[in-house]
DNA sequence: AAAGCTTCCAACCGCACAGTT
DNA sequence: TAACTGTGCGGTTGGAAGCTT
């Protein structure tokens, strides 16, 4: 039968997403509330698919996400999850609230699959790699070791620790689920531990974007015609901006 | 200082599925 | 029932930022 594209491609923009845009969207949104995705962009005036509208709200814009680094026990469940579901980010995100799945499965292929490598476990099976001589010669590139992990580097209690945890969820289901479960937890206090000197990783206050900041982004200072890359006084492309770093992001939103 | 490499993540693409006509 | 439409999902990519040499 053959689909038609989600849109009309010809005039619509691609791309990063502006501030401009941004705050359209969610003035449209905080308005009107979800509706029929194809019809967004006409409405909140913007020149995207609906499909595009769709994604950049729910993995940018909406009120309930919470940003920023998961946090051991995240990782921890997405790890669960993931040994359960596999890759049904969409699922697995709906475990962790305020989570989306475009941030775990970038979580997962970015971080958790070299860390689950690292201490010997395979990510697709959640099996243990026993690795050939020739494999071991291979794995440990020189980039490798500068990259800094919570669970392992600059703690090797949390990486055995961990690792144990990683064992033990391989073959004890439910009966022994739970001695698993706290010998992670244990995992999880040694890391804790070692986290709690550093008093800036702590995710439950990750900063989230405010409604009032994005239609206001930057105060009364905010200029609408600086919707792109000229914006660079008030907020620079959404992005270029590093979490942490987005100035519109603070505090938590729609409490 | 700069070139080269790696990492990270926002965004796109295409397919699948469910709902509607 | 078939054709069509809208939405959701998972895989992939492009480019900025960061790190190493």
């Amino acid at each position: 039968m053959g689909r038609k594209p989600c849109c009309e491609k010809a005039g619509l923009k691609k791309g990063p997403w502006t501030a401009e845009e941004d705050r359209k969207l969610v003035n449209f949104m905080l308005n009107h509330g979800k509706c029929c995705w194809r019809a967004v962009p006409k409405l909140a005036g913007l020149l995207r698919c609906g499909k595009s509208c769709r994604l950049r709200w729910t993995n940018y814009l909406r009120p309930d996400l919470r940003r920023g680094l998961l946090s051991e026990a995240e990782e921890k469940l997405v790890i669960d999850l993931h040994s359960q579901l596999g890759n049904r980010w969409s699922k697995i995100a709906s475990h962790l609230p305020g989570r989306t799945d475009n941030e775990i499965k970038n979580l997962w292929n970015s971080h958790i699959k070299k860390k689950l490598r690292k201490i010997g476990i395979d990510p697709l099976t959640h099996m243990h790699i026993i690795p050939s001589a020739n494999e071991q010669t291979h794995q440990q590139p020189k980039q490798q070791r500068r990259h800094v992990d919570a669970w392992s580097d600059g703690d090797e209690k949390a990486e055995e620790a961990t690792s144990k945890y990683c064992c033990e969820v391989d073959k004890v289901p439910e009966a022994e689920e739970k001695s698993a479960v706290s010998t992670s937890d244990r995992a999880l206090d040694i890391a804790d531990a070692s986290l709690s000197s550093c008093p800036e990783f702590c995710t439950d206050e990750v900063p989230i974007i405010q409604p009032h900041e994005i239609l206001n982004p930057c105060g009364s200072s905010f200029s609408s015609s600086s919707s792109s890359s000229s914006s660079a006084s008030c907020s620079p492309p959404v992005h270029q901006q590093k979490l942490g770093e987005d100035p519109r992001i603070s505090g938590v939103w729609m409490t």
